[in-house]
DNA sequence: GTAATACCTATAGTTACTATAGAGTCAAGA
DNA sequence: TCTTGACTCTATAGTAACTATAGGTATTAC
């Protein structure tokens, strides 16, 4: 298949394609007489990891790492629970930020009614420090 | 004071200070005869301001439209918790999907004991497609 | 045959910084 | 006074992970 249709079964815009193409997480596929990128179905499926990766937060650099690990079965599963387990970690923490800032946020937001002007209500002053 | 002192008392580096100053979130502060920036307490209170408007996530166009607001005292909230609100949807937004990330990747973890080898557990397939 | 669509490469833009090179300025000590 | 070191200056390039564009070629449908 062309990379159109690769780009609609995999639901991964065809510029991207290129780019992983160019950052060596896809191999570079046969072309077609008229210098088309030719795919099977086994570029589909490594098109899926580096999405289903990418959603999980792993960065391209440890995508990387874990189709070369992939590329010698025999290699422990160590290196792959580690990138895993940093991720998590990173996770965790993320929420953990986030949750504080929604609250920051709506104190934020109770401290104005909407209608009043700017310098009346004080929120941007209030934006200056956290409350 | 120079921009050294400033960035130490904003905690914020040098060069972000000028990178700043260049995207005209602080104003360009006067020069001292061998043309080093001279900064007054006004600079640091609005960098403390961006400063704290970035750890809530508000994108530096967010910022520079707040900094309009400030300009005209007058003009309505709204705008102000409009911004706001958009960053609390956001947030509440990104906390749901990592924790559904959380969740995905303590599965992950379980599947592998860690010793084997990548072929043996199948952590790998199971990157490729969600638990 | 031609028009529309799909594809090609190469390059630049995005966000919010961060790092570097190469030069100029300034204060303190010998 | 000279020099050394710390500080500052501008301009440019790099970061991650794409996304968009320009200008051209190939294929497909009618």
């Amino acid at each position: 298949m062309k990379i159109g249709k690769l780009a609609k079964l995999s639901d991964c815009p065809i510029q991207t394609i290129r780019y992983y193409e160019k950052e060596r997480l896809i191999d570079p596929p046969r072309r077609s007489e008229g210098n088309f990128r030719l795919y099977d179905t086994h570029a589909l499926s490594r098109l899926k990891f580096i999405k289903h990766c990418r959603t999980l937060g792993i960065t391209l650099g440890e995508i990387r790492q874990l189709l070369d690990l992939q590329k010698t079965p025999s290699s422990s599963c160590k290196e792959v629970t580690n990138i895993i387990d940093n991720r998590l970690e990173d996770v965790v923490v993320r929420i953990k930020e986030l949750q504080q800032l929604e609250i920051e946020l709506q104190n934020l937001r109770t401290t104005c009614s909407n209608e009043t002007a700017v310098d009346e209500c004080g929120i941007l002053e209030n934006l200056s420090s956290p409350l």
